[in-house]
DNA sequence: TCCCCAGGTTAACGACCGCTAACCTCCCTG
DNA sequence: CAGGGAGGTTAGCGGTCGTTAACCTGGGGA
């Protein structure tokens, strides 16, 4: 992945604090007059960089689904065959983790908007959402065969759950830092996982 | 607890009906018509059981919280002393499983609609939520004395994320039924704070 | 130098939404 | 058997919001 040094596009900015005003308030709470003034613009000036304000949702979710996938993809073919399967799970929840802390809008976003999408859109999203699982519970079940597929499945969906606690975990002050809190994260989902097989 | 038998009353007919379309689509994505058409009554018939649109979400949100901590408070008193805090744990855990599954939309709105409140309304909420925390985590500690207190109470909102992620386990027939989520959910939940003690 | 377009601006429209007003209609009670 | 309140109804007001229209402006080529 290539570094980006470059500001970032108006687009960009647009972006970035459309997520963290449709985190905080939700989509119906947030006004374009909002939006533009995030970054420095007036309402209507948005309609030179969006179609509209689903339009802009719509692009922050789908560019959220496809980049967790896409960098799942990539850890598997770099892990897989190579590594025993307990790295490659190591792998994708150090990866869901990264995400989880340094985009904690989108993730809040990512599993409370889904709805406000357009059919074409949100099916999209649901269908590269899906991939992401089934491909979490190939890898879990790779590692504790003895793991039937619809329990593997819930397990997977449960620990997301726990992983994307994050924005929960906002008091500032309260854990080690960065390292810390993923540290403990990671070995939480690697705990819940475990518990999952035992009978 | 007493049982229900009786017929609910209408304002319990439309909180439920409002949590519902309120998890749904949010709360400014719901008119007042379709919470009224939800009851079979029409938009302004609501103002004859609440003040407002806010109202009915101050009480959703209010009661959740309140049921929450005051159940776990009774569960403390019945099990601490008498039993191991093994034992104390697992019923806190089995309090809050039987929360998340029956009613989703509760625990949907509970984390979601909070800024939403007025002000005075979301500082009782919070703090209901605050005192429900530090109830787990001192029970938490109770049990793993060596796991320090802030890494405590991230592992114990780590496991709330864990256990409230039932509403994303909806797809039917994906599991043996309610017995069988609550007791994977109860034993991943474990196994997590197993996890969070180890080095 | 001229012009054009990317990227802004403000004004305003139409739709929607929360809420109130005014009115109606049973049913329960004195 | 009157009457009054509980619990509805519809009409409509006022404000907000997404979007469009019309206009402006500065800077980079032909």
């Amino acid at each position: 992945m290539t570094a980006r040094t470059d500001a970032p596009t108006r687009r960009e900015q647009i972006l970035k604090e459309a997520a963290r005003l449709f985190a905080e308030r939700g989509f119906h709470g947030v006004g374009v007059d909002e939006i533009g003034a995030a970054v420095g613009i007036s309402g209507p000036g948005l309609y030179r960089h969006f179609a509209g304000k689903d339009a802009m949702l719509a692009e922050l979710l789908v560019g959220i689904s496809g980049r967790l996938l896409t960098g799942a993809k990539r850890r598997l073919e770099e892990a897989r065959g190579v590594s025993a399967p307990e790295v490659v799970l190591d792998s994708l929840i150090e990866g869901h983790i990264d995400f989880a802390l340094d985009d904690r809008p989108l993730i809040t976003l990512h599993d409370r908007e889904l709805d406000r999408l357009r059919d074409t859109d949100r099916k999209l999203v649901r269908q590269l959402q899906r991939q992401y699982v089934e491909l979490w519970v190939e890898v879990v079940r790779e590692l504790y065969p003895q793991l039937a597929e619809p329990v593997a499945r819930s397990a997977v969906h449960s620990v997301f759950g726990l992983l994307n606690s994050t924005p929960h975990l906002t008091r500032p002050g309260s854990l080690p830092g960065r390292a810390g809190t993923a540290e403990l994260l990671h070995r939480m989902a690697r705990g819940a996982f475990e518990a999952a097989v035992s009978p």
